[in-house]
RNA sequence: AGUCCUGUAGCUCAGUUUGGUUAGAGCACUACACUGAUAAUGUAGGGGUCAGCAGUUCAAAUCUGCUCAGGACUACCA
């Protein structure tokens, strides 16, 4: 058996067959069932919806979750992985809509509902085959032959159960809300449909400042008590005296809906002004209640030190000027309140069209969303038309009046714009004409328009301005949307806000910020869950009702259904059951509709037409995955199946998947539902854009993994950036993984794999032990165990980056740079002895732990690397990497000195090399010693261990140290800060000072007396010698180089010898490039003659011996002449020429 | 608007938890070397007001506050 050798790495290539191999021999499904009756590691896959294309932001989330699968396999932990789909959901509904070039009025007219949720399932795996695709070449591991399909009934029939649960805990509750809703088209808006690109636009709309008149009463008598509107420095009189009426004054973009007023709203902390003025369309005098941060946006001011009470101006005015534009030149502040003094006072209705059935009505309430920085820092509330007036108003008590339909009109009740559209927009041209004719004026006057105009005869309107702001529109119909109040089934969650609260401060959440931030946040501002969705493409909302609404019920299984519908039969309500004769029952819609029920009581009962919310669906995936209770329920109920290990999404799902898993999980089971949870960022393309189809910098993850294996995409996306940080995709990052990481690694195996074939290594010795294996060997091993505790300690923690990085840093650096390149020789020198055997035993054991350990993230070419060691050795008994167990770091092997003075060769040899550049001596130019100072006994001890490393890296013979009594180093001296910081703070400075001060034979004292006194001038301090950094800095008279605590000295003489040395040296280079050259195999034996010349002459002759050794010649020759057939080479100055003939 | 994340070399990122005196890698660029890992490799060089401002401190990339820029989510507001 030999090593498989390779042209070229091909990750591309490798990973098909890898593929190939995994399907044939079912590698996934051994790697689960190997596992069993292993402690299970829970991972939820977040269904994907497979109604649209994947993108490469999909194989970054799914590297993620791969990765920690894989790695918990390794580790011996049982990681089923069910696949799933989500199929429900307005998405998958409007490009259905799109596909049939229909709208939602047609749903039930034009086409069927059963016809139209045909579509739907059809067009709900439109992509499936791709995604499916898109699985198995990025190498992610689920289950797709059985997954769990949202639409499926038994699927259903869980969701069901769970909301009956609900239902029966009194979670599921009715209530009226504030949706978006879009008049044109007839129906409520997503959130998700709101978030549609394009829908916020900006227009100018006609806003008012309307005058809310205060009822007087004694609770309010502060108001008018204002004293004597006499100006006490002046003595002149300010104003009128007559008595005022009190307003408030209320800013508001959308003056039709004042006729539905029904509160004011203040800041409980906000400051408030009384302020004598004069309205400036009637000339009336009036007092008005104003923020008193915004005074200066409506009254005239030179300076904020104006604005407090008694502060006042008074402009003239004669009796027919009145002030149209700009702030009012009228006005004396007579007080300042608190918005919580106002609290509660009343005030007239604005606009007495129709009066609110409940509620407390016409009073100023403190609102928490109040701020000063629009309007006037008092808001009107319409409580169904603004979903903050809304809750507000029902927080105090304040009932709501809707004074418009939903087809955008006022109704009957506003007598002077009955039936008319609140919205311009939304009345066509010919509309508009025809209602220009009526109003008998040059334009169309806007009811908004017209509203303002009766404010400001009435003497309500403060001011009133076009504005120009910001408002969403309907995607579909291109107009303005309204806030409208409507029916809506919730899920009571603000009733378990604590719990969700507290449980989850113990999920782990990477990056925690996203826990107790973004998540944690969202749930101490919790808000009730509104379940309900008009749509008919869903989950159906399994609650039928009595006409009268007072009976209720909720049906939890089809066996329930069944049981009442059988009821409802004997009742005569229903005739047959739509499910007779059906083997399984579809519960969606239109099915659902046609059921009738029978109450307790007797009475008829229909179904609720609302589904419900689509994350309902996705939250409940880790019950009805399992068909929870009807089937697995022991799996949920003791804990085996729930709750999740692991999940991971896009940071995207924290308010979306992680919150409805959470919440369901919470509510019902009164346990979290995962206990780690990693969510991604976002893949933006190179220049840290979003990526989108519009600006066409999309990237196409199969064209990448075509192009440069998804080895190489998994490890560059892993490696490059945490994952919770935003990825900056560059194609070019991913190739030079290939290149760098993979590139190198292939080097290393085909290195080994070229000799070790020659020797036929197979490793069937018996391991050397550790202690018996050279420094060099025992050193990678030593970083090798680092590694692995590294790796585990990192994925243990979720946080792959380090650990990939880690991985990548051994293998570029220490591997590939230091061990392959100084242990070479050892491969293709001499005989098979121990030394080289424990070579091969070393560079195995380093490529068969990095295949593991690099496995989960790349997975493909880790288990070709794997398989292409384990098939010559059949070290593991497995017949791929991913069956395979984690390595386990072994502390016995960890040499933290031998780390520590390879370190020092390397950094040594790079400054030995340096100093060889810079005295421009080739390294292949032995030399006689280097020299380098010492410290301590140690660091002697250190040095002599790694000395042959040393010096046969840098070409020299010998090396020698010099330690103080030598007295030939100079040395520096400086504090060590973080020890004398602490002690001395303030006096660091001068310490510094006097430091730099000391001779080298102050510093010898301080190293023999082991301490010393600084003199700071008038002070006088005792340092230690470990308190000081000492370092040697020069040798004089000697080729210097300092870096840190390590200098080294090079003698850079050239004896006749080392001169010979080196042209022999030069010599088997020329020579070993023309075997090379001539395509001679590395194990060939040669003949070499050279053309004399009188410099190689002697160099020949002296190091003869050595020169066939190095290039396999049985002869070497010097002749006077050689013929045409032979090379001419260059060394240095001397020109010759070579024959070189295999034996 | 709120919450959160990010800002360090031309590019991608370490370092910030625990403050310590020349701020590091890799890529790219330039030069040199190496040539039995060779469509590899090594060494060296240039390149930083650590986003800005202010503060705390003997000492700030690191701690605090504010500002700016980019991004995400939530909300949609008179």
């Amino acid at each position: 058996m030999k090593y498989p050798e390779y042209q070229n790495l091909d990750l591309v290539a490798a990973a098909k067959e890898i593929l190939d191999f995994w399907q044939d021999e079912k590698i996934f499904e051994k790697s689960v069932s190997n596992r069993n009756g292993a402690t299970p590691f829970v991972f939820y896959e977040g269904p994907p919806s497979a109604n649209g294309m994947p993108g490469i932001h999909h194989v970054m989330a799914r590297t993620i979750k791969d990765l920690f699968c894989r790695y918990k396999t390794l580790q011996g932990y049982q990681v089923v992985r069910k696949g799933g789909w989500d199929t429900h959901g307005l998405p998958i509904e409007l490009s259905v809509e799109k596909t049939l070039g229909i709208r939602k009025d047609d749903i039930g007219k034009t086409i069927s509902i059963e016809d139209y949720n045909k579509a739907c399932r059809k067009e709900v795996m439109k992509y499936k085959n791709v995604w499916d695709d898109l699985t198995r070449k990025m190498g992610y591991w689920v289950d797709l032959d059985d997954p769990y399909i949202t639409f499926n009934t038994d699927y259903i029939e869980t969701c069901w159960h769970l909301l009956k649960m609900l239902f029966e805990k009194n979670l599921l509750y009715k209530g009226y809300t504030i949706q978006p809703y879009s008049p044109a088209a007839g129906t409520g808006l997503s959130s998700h449909e709101l978030n549609q690109p394009g829908t916020y636009k900006d227009v100018k709309d006609t806003t008012a400042v309307a005058m809310f008149k205060v009822v007087e009463n004694d609770k309010n008598k502060f108001l008018y008590d204002i004293g004597n509107r006499v100006d006490e420095t002046a003595g002149i009189v300010v104003g009128s005296l007559e008595r005022k009426d009190v307003f408030f004054v209320a800013w508001t973009t959308t003056p039709w809906t004042l006729p539905s007023n029904t509160a004011l709203a203040v800041g409980e902390s906000i400051s408030y002004l009384l302020v004598d003025t004069i309205n400036q369309y009637t000339n009336k005098p009036i007092l008005v209640i104003v923020a008193k941060k915004v005074f200066g946006k409506y009254f005239q001011i030179e300076n904020e030190s104006e604005i407090q009470v008694g502060k006042w101006r008074w402009g003239l005015v004669d009796s027919n000027q009145t002030i149209k534009k700009g702030p009012i030149v009228f006005w004396n502040i007579k007080g300042e309140f608190k918005g919580k003094e106002l609290e509660g006072i009343k005030y007239e209705q604005l606009l007495p069209y129709a009066q609110p059935e409940d509620g407390d009505n016409f009073r100023v309430v403190i609102g928490d969303f109040v701020t000063t920085e629009d309007g006037t820092g008092i808001v009107h509330l319409a409580p169904s038309f603004g979903a903050d007036d809304f809750r507000t108003a029902k927080q105090n008590g304040i009932g709501s009046l809707t004074l418009v339909d939903k087809r955008g009109r006022f109704t009957e009740e506003v007598t002077d714009f009955a039936n008319e559209f609140v919205k311009e927009q939304y009345l066509t041209d010919e509309e508009k004409e025809t209602e220009r004719q009526k109003q008998g004026g040059e334009k169309y006057l806007s009811v908004d328009e017209r509203i303002a105009i009766k404010l400001k005869k009435e003497n309500k309107a403060f001011k009133v301005e076009k504005y120009e702001h910001t408002y969403p529109h309907c995607w579909r119909t291109d107009k303005p949307i309204l806030y409208y109040p409507l029916d809506s089934w919730f899920i009571k969650t603000t009733a378990a806000k604590d719990r969700l609260v507290e449980l989850n401060k113990t999920i782990n959440w990477k990056p925690e910020s996203t826990g107790t931030g973004r998540f944690g946040n969202w749930l101490e501002n919790l808000v009730d869950w509104n379940l309900s969705r008009s749509r008919y493409w869903g989950i159906p909302l399994p609650i039928w009702v009595t006409e009268d609404k007072e009976e209720r019920i909720c049906i939890g299984s089809v066996a329930e259904l069944n049981t009442e519908i059988e009821k409802a039969i004997q009742a005569v309500f229903m005739t047959k059951s739509p499910y007779e004769g059906v083997a399984e029952p579809d519960l969606h819609r239109p099915y659902v509709d046609d059921i009738f029920l029978v109450s307790a009581s007797g009475k008829k009962m229909l179904r609720e037409p609302d589904l419900i919310d689509v994350w309902f669906d996705s939250g409940a995936m880790p019950y009805a995955q399992l068909h929870y209770p009807f089937e697995n329920k022991n799996l949920i109920d003791s804990k085996v199946a729930f709750p999740a290990d692991f999940i991971a999404e896009g940071v995207d799902q924290t308010r979306g998947w992680f919150f409805t898993l959470h919440a369901i999980g919470v509510l019902l089971f009164d346990s979290v539902a995962f206990k780690n949870v990693v969510s991604n960022g976002l893949v933006l393309d190179k220049n840290g854009n979003k990526m989108s189809k519009r600006l066409g910098n999309t990237v196409d993850p199969f064209e990448t993994i075509d192009k440069y294996g998804i080895d190489a995409t998994r490890w560059y996306m892993v490696y490059n950036a945490p994952p919770w940080d935003n990825l900056k995709f560059d194609i070019e990052g991913v190739d030079e993984v290939r290149r760098k990481f993979f590139g190198t690694l292939y080097n290393i195996y085909s290195f080994f794999g070229l000799y070790a074939n020659i020797d036929g290594f197979a490793f069937k010795e018996n391991r050397i032990p550790f202690h018996e294996k050279p420094e060099i060997d025992r050193w990678i091993i030593s970083l090798l165990n680092n590694l692995v505790k590294e790796v585990e300690t990192n994925l243990d923690n979720y946080d792959p980056t380090p650990a990939v990085r880690a991985i990548h840093d051994f293998v570029v650096d220490n591997l590939s740079n230091w061990y392959v390149r100084l242990c070479r020789r050892r491969f293709w020198k001499g005989e098979y002895t121990a030394d080289k055997i424990s070579a091969y035993q070393t560079l195995y054991e380093c490529m068969e732990t990095v295949s593991i350990l690099a496995a989960p993230f790349a997975p493909f070419y880790m288990d070709k690397l794997f398989r292409d060691l384990n098939i010559v050795t059949g070290r593991l008994d497995v017949a791929s990497v991913h069956l395979a167990d984690f390595p386990k770091s072994n502390p016995d092997e960890i040499d933290v000195d031998l780390e520590e003075r390879m370190w020092m060769a390397q950094e040594i040899s790079s400054m030995a090399l340096s100093l060889r550049k810079r005295s421009k001596i080739r390294v292949r130019q032995p030399l006689n010693k280097i020299l380098i100072p010492i410290f301590n006994p140690a660091m002697k001890l250190h040095l002599e261990a790694v000395k042959e490393i040393i010096l046969s890296e840098i070409n020299v013979k010998t090396m020698e140290y010099v330690d103080d009594s030598s007295g030939l180093v100079k040395k520096k001296i400086k504090p060590d800060f973080k020890k004398l910081g602490g002690k001395y703070g303030k006096k660091m400075k001068e310490i510094q000072q006097a430091v730099s001060l000391l001779t080298p034979a102050d510093i010898s004292l301080l190293e023999a007396n082991g301490s010393m006194n600084l003199n700071l001038g008038d002070e006088v301090v005792s340092v230690l010698v470990d308190e000081m950094e000492i370092l040697s800095e020069d040798i004089p008279g000697w080729f210097v180089e300092s870096k840190g605590k390590l200098t080294v000295a090079l003698d850079i003489t050239l004896t006749e010898d080392l001169k010979n040395e080196g042209l022999a040296r030069e010599l088997v280079n020329r020579i070993q490039n023309l075997r090379k050259s001539k395509g001679f195999d590395v194990t060939d034996h040669i003949s070499v003659s050279v053309q004399n010349s009188p410099e190689l002459s002697e160099a020949i002759k002296q190091f003869k011996m050595y020169i066939c050794d190095e290039i396999l010649a049985d002869e070497l020759t010097l002749v006077d002449a050689l013929n045409g057939e032979a090379e001419t080479v260059e060394i240095e100055e001397i020109s010759t020429k070579i024959l070189v003939n295999k034996r």
